[in-house]
DNA sequence: AATAACAGCGTACAAGTGTATGCCTAAATA
DNA sequence: TATTTAGGCATACACTTGTACGCTGTTATT
């Protein structure tokens, strides 16, 4: 019966794990953490942080991963909402600012660190957005029936804006979250709107 | 006759911001430099390091205010080149590709570091994009007649696109630029067109 | 010509870092 | 019950880091 062996394991690595959260929490990147500072918030010897990880990178590529499972949660959310109520647009934007609110920490590694950190990392977090732009991307020339390329351009340009707002939007209060999240939504219609008329116009 | 002496000076200030550069220009964020490290690459004693800068803060100040300086640059050849050609997005892109091919290291400072670090770089880096911002809703004010906000909103999404190509641009070869270029262009017509549309519609 | 200013250097130190080695102890296996 | 396994720890070592102090030699001022 080794329960109680791997449990008291996994339980200490999730301890390192919301450590490092918690630090990225605060004003810092990723790649400033050190590993003593980790183990030490997380109460553990520095050496025994290797029990459970090969490299601070290790770590931080779990961490990605997490953000990852996060990401996916909120698509799943925002298509349940998009099928209840009818703005495409406001809805995912309104998930995604909503998302960010409750758990800031894990969305800070994505749209803080998307750039910087080493290759390896924003390899890793640029492969997690790409979830997101596929996504978008079937959905329009699913509804818009628009050419593969030019959907997937316009779904890069929708992500990014979104991403954008959101990492403004990650030390901000309520109202001005709010305000950002119209500025996005406008950006948003105005980039639709722009590759419908511009779709149209190119399509013979 | 003090004019040797400042000369001097002037000249390690400079190799001191150089080697900063060319630090940056590896694989490096600005917040992993060492002062020790600058001063090794620019050949100096690191305590020689005081006599030009406080702190490694203030030289990155100080580079950021350089980027600033070549990008405003950059609009003014734009403007000069959009009087003689006609279509403004593909020239301003395109202008912009170009200047980030000439002189990466500056750029990398602003595309890469535009998040993360201390929050007074980071106010520094969004002040110094904030003129762009500006310069463009002025002038699709005076074109297109949009109200200001709109006007504002529609130059942060694109200033936001291109500056994205540009960080995508940094490692990439000849073609690969100009393929991330014509994306660039393609989404900044969504914007444009989009914006057409919209507001004319909502103008009653 | 005498003096002051000052850029630059060498040394030194305390603090922090990653990690190698070896021990301890409780759980898992035999 | 005896033995192996493995998570966790303390110690130790070799670095790197920022920066305080005092000294040079050259340049600028008087």
């Amino acid at each position: 019966m080794c329960n109680n062996r791997q449990q008291q394991k996994e339980k200490t690595r999730r301890t390192i794990i919301d450590s490092a959260l918690r630090l990225l929490s605060q004003e810092r990147s990723y790649a400033s953490l050190s590993l003593r500072e980790v183990t030490r918030t997380a109460g553990i010897a520095p050496m025994s942080f290797y029990r459970h990880f090969e490299d601070m990178e290790e770590l931080g590529l779990v961490l990605v991963d997490e953000a990852g499972v996060s990401l996916r949660q909120l698509m799943r959310k925002a298509r349940q909402r998009i099928k209840k109520k009818g703005s495409v647009i406001a809805t995912s934007v309104d998930t995604f600012m909503e998302f960010i609110s409750d758990n800031p920490d894990i969305f800070r590694l994505l749209l803080r660190e998307r750039t910087g950190m080493s290759a390896a990392f924003r390899k890793a977090v640029s492969r997690e957005i790409q979830f997101f732009v596929v996504e978008l991307a079937d959905y329009i020339q699913q509804v818009e029936a628009y050419p593969e390329a030019e959907a997937r351009i316009q779904a890069e340009a929708m992500v990014l804006l979104v991403f954008n707002a959101g990492a403004d939007a990650l030390d901000c209060n309520r109202t001005e979250r709010k305000q950002l999240a119209e500025k996005a939504i406008m950006q948003l219609r105005f980039v639709a709107k722009g590759a419908d008329a511009f779709l149209r116009n190119h399509r013979k």
